[in-house]
DNA sequence: TCAAAAGTGTTAGATTTACACCCATGA
DNA sequence: TCATGGGTGTAAATCTAACACTTTTGA
C-alpha cells in the first residue's frame, strides 16, 4: 500500500460534453458553474473521480446524475492537464463526450441542474480550457460519424431520411446532397424502412427509418457516409 | 488552496510508447520493469506526473530521461484509468507514442536503461495494461500516418523511397504497390529527391529523398497516402 | 391551387487499383 | 553473367459529385 509513496498525487476529474440534436441543429448540454473557483461561468458538466471508481465509471456517473440515464453512448476525447487549467487548484481532467436524445432531457432536468442546450456554433467562453476539450470531441465526433452509425444515439427510435441527412449536416458542418445521401444509406442494411409513415415534418408524410442493431453487428464494418 | 479538499487526489503517472523503425520492421522499446509490483515484467517505460508540470511536460521529461532527446514527436493516446489497473494503487495513466529514428538510440542508452527494441508485432506480455495502450497507438498512428508525414520522424534525413514504402507497409501491416506508391509520393512536393545515392541497399543504388518541413507547412494539408 | 417537403437516376470526372518489364551494378 | 533491388506507365474499375424534376397533400 505504500509503493508510491514518495510521488505526488493530484485531483482528476472528468467533464462530460454532452451532444444532442433538435430542430436540426447539433447542441451542447451547459451551465453555469455552481462552485468555487469560476462560479456562474459557463461550464461543462462534469465531476471528481473517486477513489473507487474508474475513470469510465466516474462519467458514467456523471452522466447518470445529470440524465437519469445509464449506459448512455459515451466515449473519452483526452486528457488535459496543463498545471494552471484550473485556477484554484491543479486538477487534471479527463473529457468524454456523450450522445443523447434530447427528448430524453425534458426541460424539467434542465432546469434542476441549470443546463441549457445551447447551439454548437454559438457556444460561449467556457471556463477554463472546456471550449478546447469541446473543438476536441467534435473533431472526433466528425471522424466517427463517417464509420460508426453514431447518429442514432441522437436521434429518437423512429427517424425520417431529411432528419438523418440534417443531423449529418449538422455534425459535418456542411451541406449534403440528398439523392447521394439517400442512395449510400439505401446500401447500409442495418438501416431499416418501416411502414410508418411521419406526417409532423411535411404534408405528404416522411417513412420512418429504424437502427436495426442486430444487423449491424453481424455485418462486417464497411460502410462509408 | 482548499477548493476541492474533500475530494480524493490519485497517482497520475505517464506511460511512453516508442516506436522505431529498423529494418522494414516496426519495434517498439520496452524494457523489464524496475520497480514494485511487477518487478522485472517487460513494460512500458513511464513515470509520474509531478505537481509542477503538465501532462504533456512529464511525457517530454520521461522521454528526454530515456532518449537525451528533447521535442521528440509525440502525441497522447488516451488515459487509462481503471481501479485496478495497477497491482499496487489506484494509479491513472496516460498514454503518450513517440516516434523516433533508431539511429538516434543506440545500443548504449538501451544496455544503461535496460530496454530493448522489439518487434511490433512480437510484443510480449506487458505489464497491467500496456498492450491496450499499444494497441491503441497504432490504431491513431495508422489513422495519422494517411493525412500527416509523421513517417519522417521514424527515418533517417535521407531515404529512399524503398524505405519509405517499407515504413507505410511496417506501420499499415499491409503491403503496398511500388508504383502506386511512388506516383503518390511524386505528388507530395514537401518530399525532396535530392541527386545522393545510396548504395548501401542495392547494387544499382538508389535517390535519396528528404523531408521539406518548410513546403509541407506553407501548403494546404491535402495529401492521402 | 399552390407551397412545402418527399422522393427518385444518370452522367462526367476523379480516384484507385492491378499489373510487368527494363535498368544498373557488384559480386 | 546473373542476381538484386531500382525505376517506370497504362488501362479498367470504382467511387464521388453534380444536377432537376415529379409527387403528395394540407392549408
Amino acid at each position: 500500500m505504500t509503493y508510491y509513496k514518495e510521488h505526488n498525487k493530484v485531483w482528476v476529474s472528468v467533464d462530460v460534453i454532452i451532444f444532442g440534436f433538435e430542430q436540426a441543429k447539433l447542441k451542447i448540454l451547459i451551465g453555469r458553474r455552481q462552485m468555487d473557483p469560476g462560479r456562474g461561468q459557463w461550464s461543462l458538466y462534469g465531476g471528481f473521480v473517486g477513489a473507487e471508481e474508474s475513470i469510465d465509471d466516474a462519467a458514467l456517473r456523471t452522466l447518470y446524475s445529470l440524465t437519469g440515464i445509464k449506459n448512455l453512448y459515451m466515449r473519452q476525447v483526452g486528457a488535459f492537464g496543463n498545471v494552471d487549467r484550473d485556477p484554484g487548484e491543479r486538477v487534471i481532467s479527463i473529457a468524454y463526450y456523450a450522445l443523447i436524445n434530447v427528448k430524453d432531457y425534458d426541460e424539467q432536468l434542465c432546469r434542476e441542474h441549470e443546463l441549457e442546450w445551447v447551439d454548437f456554433d454559438k457556444i460561449p467562453a467556457l471556463y477554463s480550457d472546456h471550449n478546447k476539450m469541446v473543438s476536441q470531441a467534435i473533431r472526433i465526433m466528425r471522424e466517427k460519424i463517417k464509420t460508426e452509425p453514431i447518429s442514432f444515439q441522437l436521434l429518437p427510435p423512429l427517424f425520417t431520411l431529411t432528419q438523418l441527412q440534417r443531423l449529418y449536416e449538422a455534425v459535418l458542418g456542411a451541406e449534403v446532397d440528398k439523392r447521394n445521401f439517400r442512395k449510400r444509406v439505401k446500401d447500409m442494411d442495418f438501416i431499416e424502412k418501416t411502414n410508418l409513415i411521419d406526417k409532423t415534418g411535411s404534408k405528404r408524410g416522411a417513412y420512418l427509418y429504424r437502427f436495426n442493431k442486430k444487423v449491424y453487428n453481424d455485418e462486417e464494418r464497411n460502410f462509408k457516409l
